[in-house]
DNA sequence: CAGTTACGTAAGCTTGCGGTTACATATGCG
DNA sequence: CGCATATGTAACCGCAAGCTTACGTAACTG
């Protein structure tokens, strides 16, 4: 089971499902509608967002409606900013280098 | 020449290459040494991240030395940005019709 | 210049992922 | 119950991605 968040979202096709399904929940069928592909390669495409916990589906009838959880996007957004965090660090300490290093004035 | 960040960042060994470059910059070597993979292997993956703009690399004398620009970055926390405000808007939009619809009051 | 260091590139192999077709399952309907 | 609708599962296939080994290429070093 693929739980990596990232590999999850490398997918355009899964992307596009979480785009569809932040504004309104749908269904399996009106996500199947939207893509190129068959419909059983978007069922696979679901089962992995579910595993992901990026969608939950709930069943009415015989339709399966999937709706966004943007929760696991968390570990996404946290890792780039400790990336930006650490890169803003490196940052002033190459600003305070050329602060006493002052050879390139602006 | 894969070009999609989402992509890039799915392989765990590039994004530890990322945290490693992010606190400062390192050489090929200082990089490979940090893995279990060949050193070609990491190779590859560095060629992979400077394509997508993720690193930069200069020349000196016989080393490269590898340096984040977490710029391409931006695409990523974009894209989740933008998926969190059209959730955002669905939830409003679920709490307005749950102020219309007062069945069940908080 | 010959040897070493530090990398990248090439060629080939393997595996995993995404796709398709065919089938199974479950719910509503007449 | 029998059929249609809606969806997931199974089995199989092809290809791209990543890994390895072997080799090519600069640049420093004595």
């Amino acid at each position: 089971m693929t739980t990596d968040v990232f590999a999850v979202l490398a997918d355009p096709h899964r992307r596009k499902v979480l785009e569809l399904v932040a504004a309104r929940e749908r269904t399996a069928g009106e996500l199947a509608a939207e893509f190129d592909v068959s419909r059983p390669a978007v069922s696979r495409h679901l089962r992995v967002l579910k595993e992901a916990g990026l969608v939950t589906c709930r069943q009415d009838a015989q339709r399966r409606i999937y709706r966004l959880d943007p929760g696991p996007l968390t570990e996404v957004t946290g890792w780039i900013e400790r990336m930006s965090g650490y890169w803003a660090g490196r940052l002033s300490a190459l600003e305070a280098h050329l602060d006493a290093n002052p050879e390139a004035p602006r």
